[in-house]
DNA sequence: CTTCATAGTTTGATTAGTCAAACTTTTTGC
DNA sequence: GCAAAAAGTTTGACTAATCAAACTATGAAG
């Protein structure tokens, strides 16, 4: 198996690509991403191309081959089994599993990661409403569309949080805003870039860059 | 926090101090643990003392300082509880939980920690019978005596297997010989250098030296 | 089209951990 | 009490991963 480090460069140009628009990743953000400088991750990325887990070309940005694909989402599901265990099991805190997660998802053996599975009864999102990849790498992306896009007066289910940051997550639970909450867009207004939304009774403002990290579905009867 | 290597050699160094009646370990067993040459176990053992981990004098053997032994102790709390909860939680095989608890003991934080311990009761013993170091780092060392020293006619209780050797543990698992299992000894040829115990209805022979790995107790009323 | 900021690359050095092999000390068997 | 075996030490070299800093390419704005 790859080492921890390529894992986490793995993992890291997986994501940047699926939300990149050209479909590649850059080396200053995934250096931002894994914790290391640009030049790092030039030189990284020239050893992952070398394994044959990733195309790369001078000046090109970085993608993932089939091997590297697969490879990132083996260790995708191993996190989101990982972190529904810790909130479904262990009771910890939905706002901080996912740094918990970052170090265990290392270390998840198959047999253990399937047990765990097992015990969750093959759950099919995240707490944070991300999609599980199933053992055979398979991802169905999940619907829903920003917060951010519905007019005022839209009654929606939450999907998905599109977001780790700590911060942010503790204030999307606050506010119950977690994913299956049902909620009611009051206003958006335009002028201020902000959306007032209500779920458990009050109602709050946010920004409308950060109520695009949030992404809904229409409302079930 | 000390990395993943520096915590096996100290959890080795624990380990074969404990068995040693000089109560020091040596380089080539360390090395032979930690899956290292010699040479590399010297090396790594002076830094360790230079970390104030460790205390060490050429050729003479190394031990743990106060703080290495609490290190050492805490990584030991992880392993077992991680033992326990994939035989209690994830119903895996007896035999095989160790070397996954070895991957995992490195990744697992203490707020993970407690949450498992609580899980699981806070349990005293592992399955194999070894004492769980509580969070203050007290470890309650565990009764019981070699079944190799209880003679023919005992009636007693397995307390603790003292060997991760898988083969072993599947040997003994299959003779029902696990840790709470009552046995009576029918039988020690001292010739033969063996002993022979009946548990779940089987009689089965073993070596003394086998046996010597395996820790019983007076069987309770 | 030139220019400069941004992004990317390269290089030389560093750290942790390792090995093989030459070497030294201690222990043990006679 | 001495020779051989066992245990321990040292050294020089290697790999993985990293950084800082010098350098180069790309692209956007005037």
């Amino acid at each position: 198996m790859a080492t921890e480090t390529v894992e986490n460069y793995l993992k890291a140009i997986y994501q940047l690509c699926r939300e990149s628009p050209t479909g590649e990743a850059g080396m200053t953000r995934l250096g931002t991403i894994v914790g290391v400088t640009t030049g790092t991750a030039t030189t990284m990325v020239k050893k992952l191309a070398q394994a044959k887990l990733a195309k790369y070309e001078r000046f090109g940005g970085v993608t993932l081959t089939a091997k590297g694909t697969r490879a990132a989402v083996d260790i995708l599901r191993r996190h989101r089994v990982v972190e529904t265990f810790l909130v479904e099991v262990l009771r910890l805190d939905w706002s901080i599993v996912h740094a918990e997660a970052e170090r265990l998802e290392h270390a998840i053996s198959p047999v253990v990661l399937e047990a765990l599975d097992a015990l969750l009864g093959h759950p099919s999102v995240d707490p944070h409403g991300d999609p599980i990849p199933d053992a055979d790498g398979c991802v169905r992306e999940p619907r829903g569309k920003p917060l951010s896009d519905c007019g005022a007066g839209a009654n929606v289910r939450i999907a998905r949080i599109a977001d780790q940051d700590e911060p942010f997550l503790l204030f999307v639970a606050k506010h119950g805003l977690k994913p299956g909450a049902r909620v009611k867009v009051l206003a958006v207004d335009g002028a201020a870039q902000s959306i007032t939304v209500q779920a458990d009774g009050d109602a709050v403002t946010l920004a409308l860059a950060a109520a695009g990290k949030i992404l809904a579905e229409r409302a079930p009867a």
